[in-house]
This record gives C-alpha cells, structure tokens and sequence, in this order.
RNA sequence: GGCGGGGUAGCUCAGUGGUUAGAGCGAAGGUCUCAUAAUCCUUAGGUCGGGGGUUCGAGUCCCCCCCCCGCUACCA
C-alpha cells in the first residue's frame, strides 16, 4: 500500500490560530481524507513551534511561565481543528520530550559531518522573526516584518549553508516539482543562485529551547528545533517509532505559507542533507488571504475570526468556500459576501436542491426505497453516465494537482448536467401512471446514482454533510470506507431504504447573516463590494497605514484626474535640513551617509548622489528633506527620511532642491 | 533599477494565430412546480491596459509605453 505523508507548517504558538492556519490546515485535511479514499496509507501531521526568545518575551510579558502560554495556544489550535472537523493523525508540539531527542540527533549528525563549526556571531537580530538582518553600523530593520532589530552578541554554532548552493541548485533543477508554485520555484532558484551564507544555528541568549548537544550553554535555532518537528513527529530519534519514521519520511508533501517558503525550501533541504537524511517530494507554497485587499493584521482590525465563521456558516460551508474561492497558491480576498454567494449558490441550491429533488420523489414515489432501473436506458441516461465517470477522473487529475478549485468546478458541472437531466425528463409529471413506472424507477434511479457518486467525492472537503446526505441515501458502509480511485456507476444503491430525509445544505438569508455579522443596517457588506473598484481605483500600498475603507474614499476622491487632495499633501512632512556630516558609503558606488540638521533632531540619511556631490560641497549646505517617510535601510545603513533633488538629463542627474534666502533648520515646507 | 507573473463582460477567471471572444457568479425577463422563493431557458453590446508592427488574418507573435502583484536592489 502505497504511504503518504502530508504536513502543515508547526505553528507558532506567540498568537492564536487565524483565517490564514485555518486555510492550512483544511487543506491538508482535505487532502489526507482525499489520499485515504484512494485507498492510501496517510499520515497527515500538524502540530505547535513552542519555543524561542519571542515566546520566553511574550509569556514573560503576560508574566506566566513559557510553558504556560505553550500549553494555551497550542490548545487553542487543537480546539479550532476539531470544530473543522480535521482529522490529524499526529499533533507534534516541539516541547515533547521525543521532539527534544530528534532536534538534538539531527543537529549532531549535522554536526559530526562537519557541517556545523563553532564561531562567533555578532549582529542585529528581529526577535519576532527568529532571523539575523544584515550587518549594519545602526540597528537596520528586519528584512521580513520591517520591525526593528536588537544587537545580539554571542559565541554560536554555524551551519554550513554556503557550501549546499550546488547542490540546491541541482536539486531545483531535478526536482522542478520540489518547490511549487513554479513562481515561488524562481524566486527561490534566484535567491539561492545569489550565493548563500552560514547560518547561526544556535544562541546562548536565550534558554526557552533545546540545548544543543555538544554545548548545553547553547540553544539550537528555533527554525532549525521547528522543522525537526517534521521528523520527530512521526518517531525519528524515537527508538520504538523508528518503523513509523522509516514508513512515512520522506513526506509527500509539505504545505507552508509563502512567507515561509525559503525555510522550506532552502534551510530545510541543507540541514536534511547535512543530516544524510531524504529530502521531501515537493514543497508547496499557498497565498495569503486578504480582506478589503490588505493582508490581515490585527492593527488593520481587519482579522477573520475563524470561530465567527464556524458560528455562522458551519464547518464544511467554509471549507467549501477555502478551497473552492481561489486557485490554490494564489491570494484570495476574503469577504462574508462571497462566502454568502458560495454557500448559498453552490451548496444550496445545486447540491443541496438536487439531493432534495432527488430524494423526495423517490420518497413519494417508491416508498422511500430506492428504485431498480427497470427500464431501457436512453441516450440521456448514457451521457449523464459517461459525464458522471469522466468527473470522477478529472476530479482526481485535479486533485493530485492540488487544483481543489479545479477539481470542485469539474463536479459542479456534473450537478448542474443532473438538474437539466431532471427538468428534461420531468419525473413529477409520470406519477402514478402505471405505463410510465419503469420509466420512471430508470430517471430516479439515475438522479440517485450521480447522488452518491458525487457525495463520495466530495467526501474529503464536506465531511459531515456528505456522511448525512450517504445516511439519507440508505448506505449503511461507512462513507470514509469507500474507494474514490474505484468508484463506478453501479445499482449498489437499488432497494435501499431512504433515511430521513432533512435538508443538507440550508439557503442563508443573506441580509439577517449580514445583519448579525454587522450590526443592522450597518454598511458591513459595502467593504467587501468594493472588490468591484479593484482595477479603477489604485491599489492600496501596503505602506499606506490607513485603516480598512479611508483608502477608498482618498481614491475615490483622486479618480479621473491625476491630482490629489490638500489632505493628502498633508500628509507629508516636508522639512529645511542642514547638511552637518556626509561621507561616502563603503562599498557603494552612488551612496552617501548625511548627518542632517533639522532644527530639533539630527537625522541620518543615505542618499544616492555621490556621483553628483562630492562631500565637501554638501558639508553646511540647506536642503529639503521628506522628514515623515518610513525609514530604510540602504547597503545596511538606516536612512531616516530622504532628501529632495530634482531628476536632470537621460543619465537622471540629481540637482539638490535649496533656498536662495536664508531658512532656519526644520522650518516646514508648505 | 533588475528578474518573474499579470492586465479579457459588474465580479472571479478560461481562451493551440483563423468563422459573429467564452464559462461561472451577480443582474433582468421567462418557464416549470419534484425541490431549500430552489431548477431550467433567454438576455451581457466587453476600445481583449494603450500605441505601433508582422500576417490574408492577432486577445493569441514582435517592439515601445502605462498600470498591478511577487522576489530583489547602491531609489531622487
């Protein structure tokens, strides 16, 4: 039999599970349940990334003990799963003791192959991330989350990440299916193409984590204890699970977010290497979910609350909605409306009307017993038939594909072939004529066969209305039980009893849900409707700090001309600056580093207009300076506003904008 | 700035150079009445981002430009 192991990311347990490890974790459900049905022996493993100096900061900052604030979050997942009904097989929490044996082995093997040596670390590190930035003079910030970065000091332990280059390349290039999407695949082949630097793999400032094996004083990488979890999950370093280890790794596939994909794709592979371990098949990033266009965070307060969803729309309405919305890799955007539109066009009134139909006039019909075809199939009977099996196998060419969209697309037009089936051949009009009741038994029985067909595919992504529709149906074998790479045309379902029949798939009244999602009469549903200005108005900038809905009234209000507000100029903090130091940045070819006065402060800016200035015409000079801008940092050094210069000629020359008279320092502009 | 992916009906998207550019959803009208005010049928007048070019013929190939997204960078 063949095995198939499927993963989630470990998550991170600083925060409680979001729409985003929900989307995650269904998949794979969706998939292992998928996997199990082709008659597969399936692990599916998710599970809890517990330790790291984020976690020791966040638990000491609600003054509980790491552990604690472990235990919570990591219950918080376990709960949100059972309600969507995911069916994992092993929930690793990298605090277990098992997970603390296999970190330490993987790092030891890595070790005693020469691929981790002992040095000296010193840089700026982003907590949150887990990830040492690039060495600067001041503290640049963090290349993935923006937020600033601490220096951090200490001896560590280096894995050899340089000299795998190669060897990744050549991995990405056998494997193309190794990283997917094909555009992740490129940007990671870019990425590592660039050349890669060792990597610390230990700290001696933080204790939260597990003490590396040829040095307690030292604490393995968080990235590097967290993706062990992959291993340890299913017995690695576990003497009586090594059998389980050997049966499933390497996994089949390794679901992650795309932000998480270089760890996955790069880290992950290296260390395995070093280790002498099997790299996994294929690795596979998924978008983000949005709403109202931004990324979700909780200070946009625009943050789907997944237990609000489940309250209102039911498990499989938004597993259904996930996995159908958008193709899988993808960015979606998240809105009750669509969510709404799905639930109530999809699930109701295709599915859950046909099964109804089909139901109740075999009920009426034939005594809630499912009829045997007693009449000569005619040619609609034989291209429903053929259309039903062809779904059957597009389904899974989908489905192996990871194209769930696809794949429920392919089984939404069987259903809708079916209600046409039924409106042409009109059963209602044939009851109670003797003459016709063959007939009849023949269309009934035809509805009912694509009933059960298709509820035994969808099986994997609505679990629990397809087990109530296979109960109403009168199949007493368990519906899991039942063989998606078998499934034929049959009469299995002739003389079975009907169960009570009760509707599936409710329709939902759009504007009470709406009503109680927001409050009545509240303009709740106008957010998500403004999808429709997507392409006119101009996006919202991820830089733009503006709450969920301002941004559309600034479009709107700069629509159709190439002008803006007074509000929005505004918004710029334009200032007089001094020029007090500059000196050429090293290793840069066009960069200076200014000192610039501006009345209260001094600043640092890096300005690329050493090809222009030399220092000492810029030392004393006046200037004009963007003081509000978001700061960066440029070849490492933090640029703290930016200066203004006009663009001259082709080669794009920049003049510095000044004053004829005299300007105090940090006068405004205006 | 570099690399990659996109810009097609109100929305989400399909569209091997070739007849009047398609689907689903939404909207409008109609039909049926078995069914969850569901089904089914009809209706979309879209400069296929813009401009050139190749061709008998281009959404589909070439060039230029604009815009969006991702990765990346020595960004006024």
């Amino acid at each position: 039999m063949d095995t198939f192991y499927i993963t989630t990311p470990l998550y991170y347990v600083n925060a409680r599970p979001h729409l985003g490890h929900t989307y995650t974790t269904v998949v794979a459900d969706c998939v292992s349940r998928y996997k199990r049905m082709q008659g597969c022996d399936v692990c599916f493993l998710t599970g809890t990334d517990e330790h790291g100096q984020n976690i020791e900061r966040a638990a000491a900052a609600q003054g509980v003990a790491p552990e604690v604030m472990a235990d919570r979050n990591a219950g918080a997942y376990r709960k949100l799963w059972a309600r969507f009904g995911v069916e994992y097989d092993r929930f690793i929490r990298t605090t277990s003791k098992s997970h603390y044996a296999a970190a330490a082995e993987v790092f030891q093997r890595a070790f005693d192959n020469g691929f981790i040596y002992k040095g000296e670390y010193s840089g700026w590190y982003c907590i949150p991330c887990n990830l040492f930035a690039p060495e600067a003079e001041s503290a640049p910030d963090c290349d993935v989350c923006q937020r600033s970065t601490e220096r951090v000091t200490e001896e560590s332990y280096f894995f050899k990440l340089s000299v795998f280059q190669a060897r990744l390349l050549e991995l990405y290039e056998k494997h193309p299916e190794f990283i997917n999407p094909p555009s992740r695949r490129n940007e990671v082949i870019r990425f590592v193409s660039d050349g890669l630097k060792d990597l610390s793999v230990s700290r001696t400032s933080v204790k939260w984590g597990i003490p590396v094996p040829v040095a307690d004083d030292h604490v393995i990488y968080v990235w590097f204890d967290a993706l062990v979890g992959y291993l340890s999950g299913i017995g690695f370093g576990n003497g009586k699970e090594q059998d389980q280890f050997r049966k499933y790794w390497p996994a089949q596939v390794q679901l992650v977010g795309k932000d998480i994909i270089r760890f996955h794709t790069v880290y992950w592979p290296a260390f395995l290497l070093a280790a002498g371990l099997p790299l996994p098949e294929r690795v596979h990033a998924h978008g983000w979910w949005l709403k109202d266009e931004a990324k979700m965070s909780k200070s946009r307060g625009n943050v789907i609350n997944p237990h609000l969803l489940l309250n209102h729309f039911g498990s499989d309405a938004v597993r259904y909605f996930l996995l159908r919305e958008i193709p899988f890799g993808a960015d979606g955007n998240f809105s009750y409306q669509a969510m709404i539109q799905r639930t109530n066009s999809d699930l109701a009134n295709d599915l859950g009307n046909l099964v109804s139909r089909t139901l109740a006039l075999i009920s009426r019909n034939f005594d809630d017993t499912v009829p045997s075809p007693s009449a000569p199939l005619t040619s609609l009977e034989d291209e429903l038939k053929k259309h039903a099996l062809s779904t059957v196998e597009a389904f899974q060419d989908h489905m192996d594909r990871l194209a769930f969209s696809r794949a429920l697309e392919a089984v939404w037009e069987l259903l809708s072939r079916t209600n046409k089936y039924i409106n042409v051949c009109a059963p209602w009009t044939m009851a109670g004529d003797e003459a016709q009741r063959p007939r009849l038994a023949t269309i009934l029985h035809t509805c009912a066969e694509v009933v059960r067909i298709v509820t035994v595919l969808l099986a994997p992504v609505l679990p629990a209305s397809c087990a109530k529709v296979w109960n109403q149906l009168g199949q007493q074998e368990a519906l899991s039980h039942q063989r998606l790479d078998r499934l034929q045309w049959s009469r299995e379902l002739s003389g079975n009893m009907l169960g009570e029949i009760r509707a599936v798939f409710p329709r939902l009244d759009k504007k009470a849900l709406l009503d109680s999602l927001f409050g009545a009469g509240s303009g709740g549903q106008k957010k998500s409707a403004d999808s429709r200005d997507r392409k006119k108005t101009p996006a919202v900038r991820k830089e733009a700090p503006q709450a969920p809905g301002s941004t559309k009234s600034s479009a709107r209000s700069s629509a159709g001309a190439d002008t803006i507000t007074i509000e929005d100029f505004v918004k710029v903090d334009l200032r007089v600056g001094q020029v007090v130091e500059a000196e050429k940045v090293k290793g840069a070819d066009r960069l200076l580093r200014l000192t610039v006065d501006l009345g209260r402060e001094t600043r640092q800016i890096v300005a690329g207009i050493a090809q222009a200035y030399p220092v000492e015409k810029l030392v004393g000079r006046k200037i004009i300076v963007v003081a509000n801008l978001q700061p960066r940092k440029l070849r490492g050094l933090e640029s703290n506003g930016m200066l203004l210069a006009a663009s001259v000629g082709e080669e794009d020359r920049p003049v510095l904008a000044t004053f004829l008279e005299e300007v105090p320092n940090g006068a405004r502009l205006k």
